[in-house]
DNA sequence: AGTTACGTAATAAATGGTGTTACATGAAAC
DNA sequence: GTTTCATGTAACACCATTTATTACGTAACT
């Protein structure tokens, strides 16, 4: 299955944004995620209708954050992004009439419910403020708005 | 992404040979799966491998458990399959040379982490032999073999 | 020998994220 | 007011992966 890496993606992008004291434009941002603005675009609009970035039009426009970092959590993030399916795998018939197949589905769902139910309290649990922490503990001396790309 | 049954289709066709007391084919057990035998026999691939069951050709050939019934757990069956991947997300880069991607790449994979070995833990803790009990017990009129489809 | 059933390769279909083009809209600069 | 910059969005091709199907080979039983 391919992996979706939408959240890891907007993650990357609005950690350069909080650091970034004027709007960032989807081309800026595209290059940084080695992607198309437009898919920076389409990827950002559900943020935007959350009301955690806002995009601004003409001249230095682009993308800003507008909402407080420490109040945006992972969790926040991924409803915004309509929430993708956490699991590659699932089960064949959602709603099998065979019963062993309702023994098999009930339990591997119980299995999986759990690890999304701890998924998602760890995505509660993180803001954005914590990870630009983390960052800036880790490398002091960089600067966030100095984007290195290696070779 | 398209999502991955084999876990859930394997368990339901383990419960029902292990409920048969003959070889089942695989065209019996496509049909209960509602698939194609050459699947059966693709996705059975790995757990002949890994001992768990035994095919045999000819006349009242087929495939038959292996192995007790309460050693299998949910674990060995996910790794008989060549352990798909479990999360349909994933790092844009995983080796990104850009430090504030290195550090959502940290942040996200520790929640990605603690998830999946939860997951595991919960997998290698349920039996096969459970799964056939638990269904006995919530359906003590059924009889397994007789695999009864909705419209 | 013929039938049954597995073994496996090759190929197509279906799905869903990603990449790209094209064109429209709005805001700032001149 | 025209130009330029930037987002908004639809449309479409691309790609990876599971699933479905066909075809042909092999082993075992009758």
């Amino acid at each position: 299955m391919k992996r979706d890496s939408r959240l890891s993606s907007v993650l990357h992008a609005l950690l350069h944004m909080a650091a970034f004291d004027r709007p960032m434009t989807s081309d800026a941002l595209a290059q940084c995620m080695r992607t198309h603005p437009v898919v920076v675009r389409r990827t950002m609009a559900g943020l935007r209708e959350a009301g955690i970035v806002r995009s601004e039009k003409g001249h230095h426009g682009g993308w800003v954050i507008s909402a407080d970092l420490s109040r945006i959590t992972l969790r926040d993030i991924h409803e915004a992004l309509g929430e993708p399916a956490i699991f590659a795998m699932g089960h064949r018939n959602d709603n099998p009439s065979c019963l062993v197949e309702q023994a098999v589905n009930a339990r591997l769902g119980d299995a999986f419910d759990e690890a999304e139910k701890l998924l998602m309290e760890r995505f509660s649990g993180v803001t954005l403020a914590e990870i630009a922490k983390e960052f800036t503990a880790r490398y002091p001396k960089e600067r966030l708005e100095t984007h290195t790309h290696g070779t």
